[in-house]
RNA sequence: GGCGGCGUACCCAAGUGGCUAAGGGAGCAGUCUGCAAAACUGCGAUGCAGCGGUUCAAAUCCGCUCGCCGCCUCCA
């Protein structure tokens, strides 16, 4: 089986053959640094670090670069707005933005350029296309012009004509066709600026990704991704940039991932309900919140709300109070090394193959969940364990690798209930006083006494569970 | 108006020509339990928005209709 990729040029699947043998580059579009990072952005990280993850399993050596648009309008304004220097705003958000990603579990890319570290280069880049009559200077400022550029439009299906018949009112007079887009603009007083052949100023947005791109991978790479939003005219513009510039194809995949809804409306500054991934993350932990991302194909949307992070939870929960079972009561299971004879993540490796279908992978980890559950129930009844321990540990392996190609699934049981226990108000040390006392009501046969104390834990999240071991305690979801 | 996409059970969601239409959540019944919880077992779409068509065979391909959404302006 080969990997088969979504290729929104094409609008198809193609088989993902990388130009150099083993070697993939891969170039993602990462934040303009003005705010903090919202659950859309997380989206697509968790989207392309999966990608990353997964290209990298399958044997490639994989060049992955991010950048950090750290210089643009928003920024300015930010920068005005809050009356401190633009690189404080664009410094702050970077930190945020690589703290929200750690926090998220996504690998950190190969490469994470900055775009005014590449400033030298978007000026070559932007020299090449005027020597080559792409781009014109107009006043300090340097556009592209599109119509030189046979191609354009060949990633978003769009047609020039009809885009000059729909364009908006044109600001700018000056500019040859209203489609041309700027790739250097000339600085205004109080601005940050750069020199250039064409006086003081700044690169335009587009310029930097066929810069970095290019700069760090190389002319043409094998796969470039971003939000859907991006293929116009973001991407569109990178195309033209770089292909007019290098006269070579720039992209052979390019990879976009759906929108994130918030309770079934579109996210929107004006709609405030924007929500950052920092808030995401102190309602549910990270791997709540990949789950949820990744139970759905990359290229859907999907609607964050309250009820689907509550089912993921559950689902996740499920996940773990499974493994803690076969590990309280299989001790020796639990880090039995795969047998890769076996095929038994032929199934998994099949599904991710097939356009990183992470949805139907997820949903075999859990066929493989009830698998465990009903073989250590058969074991406890009939006291023969025999099965379980052939089937168990190619089950647990199977948790293992799918975990480090998910980033979910992937905390000890220690670890993921210890982290839930946190968020409760009350010492752990009370609860098990509290449960002592009910332990002896019910050696009493006090049962009246136990299921109150039982509800009264309940009331502050804590659900009881009587085992033949005891009494145990977790805490319960919101 | 142009381009693209979606509509699968109560909710989320995979499946794009052929084995009983995955999986999760919720629900009901049973096993277990002092009672619960957890886990397991069973039930739950004769059906994939609707109507036609192609085919030996369609959720899956084609056409039309209805409904929803995204992009076309900064946006993951």
């Amino acid at each position: 089986m080969s990997l088969k990729v979504y290729n929104s040029l094409t609008r198809q699947k193609e088989e993902f053959k990388p130009q150099k043998g083993n070697e993939v580059t891969m170039y993602v579009c990462g934040p303009t640094v003005y705010d903090l990072s919202h659950i859309g952005h997380a989206r697509s990280a968790v989207a392309f670090d999966v990608i990353y993850r997964y290209l990298k399993y399958r044997g490639y050596d994989v060049k992955y670069t991010r950048n950090y648009t750290d210089i643009d309008d928003k920024i300015i304004n930010r920068a005005n707005k809050d009356a401190v220097p633009w690189n404080e705003i664009s410094e702050r958000y970077i930190t945020a933005f690589d703290e929200d990603m750690a926090a998220l579990g996504v690998e950190l890319p190969t490469f994470r350029p900055k775009a005014t570290a590449t400033i030298k280069e978007m000026l070559n880049v932007i020299q090449t296309l005027i020597n080559k009559g792409f781009a014109y200077v107009l006043d300090g400022d340097v556009y592209y012009s599109v119509r030189k550029f046979k191609d354009y439009g060949k990633l978003s299906g769009k047609n020039i004509e009809e885009l000059e018949a729909g364009a908006r009112v044109e600001v700018d007079e000056r500019k040859e066709d209203p489609l041309d887009f700027a790739l250097w603009k000339a600085s205004k007083p109080g601005e940050p600026w750069w020199e250039s052949p064409w006086g003081k100023g700044r690169p335009g947005w587009h310029i930097e990704c066929s810069a970095m791109s290019q700069k760090f991978l190389g002319e043409t790479i094998d796969i470039h991704g971003g939000g859907k939003d991006l293929i116009f005219p973001h991407h569109e513009n990178e195309i033209a940039q770089s292909e007019g510039a290098t006269g070579r194809p720039f992209v052979r995949y390019w990879i976009h991932n759906g929108f994130v809804n918030i309770e079934k409306e579109k996210m929107s500054k004006s709609l405030g309900n924007i929500l950052t991934i920092r808030d995401a993350l102190g309602d549910y932990s990270a791997e709540v919140i990949r789950l949820f991302l990744l139970s759905s194909h990359y290229r859907s949307p999907i609607d964050y709300s309250e009820e689907s992070l509550r089912d993921a939870e559950t689902a996740l929960d499920r996940f773990y109070k499974t493994v803690e079972r076969i590990e309280s009561n299989w001790p020796d299971i639990k880090n039995a090394p795969l047998d890769k004879n076996r095929g038994s993540l032929q199934l998994f490796i099949d599904a991710m193959d097939d356009d990183f279908n992470t949805a139907y992978t997820i949903g075999r980890i859990f066929d493989e969940v009830n698998n465990a559950n009903r073989l250590m129930d058969d074991a406890i009844k009939s006291g023969v364990d025999r099965k379980l321990k052939e089937v168990l540990p190619v089950i647990m392996a199977i948790f293992r690798e799918m975990g480090k190609i998910l980033g979910v699934f992937n905390k000890t049981t220690e670890e993921y209930f210890q982290e839930k226990k946190m968020y409760l108000n009350i010492p752990p040390e009370e609860i098990d006083k509290i449960i002592a006392t009910r332990t002896e009501a019910r050696k009493n046969k006090d049962f009246k006494k136990a299921d109150e104390i039982r509800k009264s834990l309940e009331e502050k999240g804590i659900l009881l569970e009587d085992t033949a071991k005891g009494t145990i305690w977790r805490v319960k979801i919101k």
